[in-house]
DNA sequence: CACCAGGCAAGTA
DNA sequence: TACTTGCATGGT
């Protein structure tokens, strides 16, 4: 017997299918993206990206060697551009020192370290952090986001004031310990968010989770 | 015109 | 501890 958590699973891909995430062509665009697309977005992310690949920046030690100033002005379309550019510049300094700068090392390492060191980083926050373990290292970490939050507090799966790591825990009590799952389950959240559960829509009207049993 | 988007950190009381 | 504010562009 499936329980809520997986039964909304099965309705959201039925209803959308497979998302195919994270939109990206490497490691890196990966790790660059999770840092862009806070609060913001995707579309803007993508110009930043774009941006940097016709400037030849999006790589590790262009980036990391690049001034704070001109990166800032490359990403300008992804919004708090200056706060990103050092954000970015603050991560890449942690995995220059702690994994000499090979993102190999980050992805091969234990879980619970990645994340520490990830959420060391002065920028890099548990949304950013278990962004990065699920889409780059491939780790089996649930994302939460405030579409999480929202959609399934208003489907009263989750008390409006739950915290993030509770959140989480939930998910991950219910549900298969499974990268693929997790990579999808996140992914297609944030296109039912998108779609039916904006805050103009406070009822979420025709989401395909308006009808899931609690 | 107002409002919001795949957050996070720092400031205030 | 529990709110509040700054950060900023681009689309609806």
């Amino acid at each position: 017997m499936k329980n809520s958590y997986q039964q909304a699973y099965s309705l959201l891909y039925d209803h959308f299918g497979p998302q195919n995430w994270w939109p990206g062509e490497t490691v890196f665009e990966i790790l660059v993206g999770a840092v862009l697309t806070q609060n913001t977005n995707w579309k803007n992310v993508e110009k930043a990206i774009s941006a940097l690949k016709e400037h030849g920046c999006l790589d590790f030690h262009i980036m990391y060697a690049m001034d704070d100033q001109v990166l800032a002005q490359l990403i300008r379309p992804a919004g708090y551009y200056n706060l990103k550019a050092a954000r970015l510049k603050n991560l890449l300094k942690m995995i220059a020192e702690v994994y000499h700068g090979d993102l190999r090392l980050l992805t091969e390492d234990d879980v619970d370290s990645a994340r520490e060191n990830l959420l060391s980083v002065k920028g890099v926050g548990p949304e950013t952090a278990d962004s990065i373990l699920l889409y780059c290292c491939d780790q089996p970490v649930f994302v939460v986001d405030a579409y999480t939050h929202r959609i399934f507090s208003r489907h009263n799966l989750l008390e409006e004031e739950t915290d993030y790591h509770t959140i989480q825990q939930t998910f991950m009590d219910n549900l298969d310990h499974d990268a693929c799952l997790f990579n999808e389950y996140h992914a297609l959240i944030v296109q039912v968010g998108k779609e039916y559960c904006k805050k103009s829509n406070p009822r979420c009207k025709d989401c395909p989770l308006e009808h899931l049993a609690v």
